[in-house]
DNA sequence: AATGAATGAGTCTTCATTCAT
DNA sequence: AATGAATGAAGACTCATTCAT
């Protein structure tokens, strides 16, 4: 039997945003497939048009993530060359994203451990390539004579933790707008680099486009 | 049927140091306490002559580890007035604890929202102290003229998140050992800090208590 | 995975019948629901389609037993005046009602310690009711003078333990029939009440509404 | 071990006294021997020492009761004759027994469906001795004249479940004190009898012994 | 006579998944 | 594309009972 006004596709816009705020209310262990299925208005077995498992579900959904992700970096910060530019658009670019993609952050950070060995392998794999792009900014820099730290790769996890772990404590209507955020964050990094910021170039805004199931 | 030579005190010790492996490497919701007892070698019912529950083990486990932390902290940057010193002491002590406390310290960060409101309020308690510690050091540094930061709760946070995270990827037999790791985070947080790094003071190391079920 | 010819209804209704049966056997707390499922040829789980959980099963099936005993005094006593008249049908329909509805009855009188305090409250709520509609009979019987008992309350209560104790030896192809039963009883309960029985109105035999679950 | 100061028969005296309470309160399934430990201050194991397993405890209490009831009962109304007298004289003894031994005979009338087959015709065939000791009254007295009843049987079971059932709401602090309770009761059994009551002889109260845990 | 530590079978309940309709 | 009814395996927790000490 068909509901009445029943629609496939808006059903699986919804089912995504549902499961990727299930997920990071939950977590993926202590969300099930009845809440998902009892927010977005279905029976658990409809559930089952959509998904094969509960696990291809998280898969698919942190695929997105980290794919969307790295498709908006190239995108944002192809054409420039200069290090201490690209950082600061780094960091403007990596601070937004994560904040207008908050909840699937999370989620990419805490249940990426759910996903089966091979699962997981796939979805490290493509956080690795990140990681290169923003050591290989630092290292760079470092060779150009711009930044000066003592172990580019231990730079590179202690910055990206830093500016990731906005979204532990970030609240839209909080204290810091997000371009405060970004100004503070600036500081802390072009510091931590022993680099002089470059300046900012006026109405060269850092965009990002909005989360998925927003549109 | 009481097992021979079976004793309460070493099974309790065991389950703990299997609990908080166990933890670290599943989760707590994927733990389950089949997993458990087999690890220390006893039937399941038995784990509750230890227990009352298995919210309330992870609720003991990580008050211990964060009632440790707190506790050495106080013991080992207790008579240190200067902020540039206290900053130095703490980086060390900070490192040198989670690194030797790295499973307990990844339960205590990852497994925190699986515990009920009123476990999760009395842990964030705790760890609100230690880092309203840490951000007083910032604060009476900044004001000493010592450092200099945009906005000390987020340099706090971001200080924090950027050594913590250490346990996410420190291993005991890799490239780096456990004095240069501080070094190099010595360097990093300085220069975040915008400041200058006191001298070293020659065989003043910091130690730190081995973990309890170690002994 | 759905068995052929299934159908929710009918599971639902010998549940109910198999409740009862068991329960009346084996009492709340010797029952299981392993025994419950078997009887009703599914799995354990799938009764979880169709209650909360062994305690709700307990209140819901007494709350039908309590609320349908009280209907049927209502509908069949309604408007009768005379309280000799009204205590004769009365002892007729408290008999064929509890020997037609024996499983069900001895439930409700053994089982109602296992209620949760609440869902206790609610049943005894409702047996205040009845007891109070039998006392009220006395009470108007001993006020027209047609009775005769020096304690109303005592009276109620030991007529109804009298007449409900029926139901613990009661055997349907037993020595007596339905109807001998009653001429005994109502012996009894008119010599009890040191009255005068009325005469029995030919044709005018009660009828009681048969279990639910034996449609 | 043992506990200084422990001594065997009064803790068996204990156990038997927290049994009967504990399962007057709970019920057999519903009560555990953790229960009954910690109420008498020992550990679960040591009940052990006193008990060969929780069903023949049970077995143990209700033949107690039971055996007792009817030593009183031969003991009270052996020398007597006269229908009418023992029949006075059963009542006071039945409800003052009952009174005095409110827990255990509650026991005895919910707990025995918890006993195995063959420990449950134990108990009833002494049960079944007592009844037929009150029908041997009933029938004499009917044979007599002094009694008047339509079926000797149902009225032996109907008296007995009237007067047995007072253990169900009466109250030590009561509306009702036990002499009171008795003469209402007296009164009730005499009317349903159709029969005169026998002229209370002076100072020729019945007395019951004291519970045996009470001591 | 008592403890402390264990067993092992059982209990209710949950949940991902399946599939006839 | 959705429902309703089921499966079956697993989960946390309980409890009578045993026995070395």
């Amino acid at each position: 039997m068909r509901t009445p006004g029943s629609n496939g596709a808006e059903t699986l816009r919804n089912l995504r945003a549902a499961a990727i705020r299930l997920l990071s209310e939950h977590g993926y262990e202590a969300m099930n497939l009845r809440m998902l299925a009892k927010t977005i208005g279905v029976q658990v077995g409809s559930l089952y048009n959509y998904i094969d498992s509960k696990q291809q579900l998280l898969f698919w959904l942190l695929k997105e993530a980290v794919e969307g992700l790295l498709a908006q970096f190239d995108q944002q910060l192809g054409g420039i060359d200069d290090p201490p530019t690209q950082m600061r658009d780094f960091v403007g670019f990596h601070l937004s994203y994560h904040i207008s993609h908050l909840q699937e952050s999370l989620v990419l950070g805490t249940e990426k451990r759910s996903l089966t060995p091979k699962n997981y392998r796939a979805i490290s794999n493509f956080e690795r390539l990140y990681t290169a792009k923003v050591q290989n900014i630092i290292e760079r820099g470092v060779a150009t004579g711009d930044f000066r730290v003592a172990d580019a790769q231990v730079a590179t996890f202690a910055l990206l933790q830093m500016l990731t772990s906005v979204i532990r404590w970030y609240q839209p209507r909080g204290r810091l707008g997000r371009d405060e955020l970004i100004e503070v964050y600036l500081n802390l990094t072009f510091a931590m680099l022993q680099a002089d910021r470059p300046d900012a170039v006026l109405g060269e805004d850092v965009t990002v486009t909005e989360e998925t199931g927003a549109a």
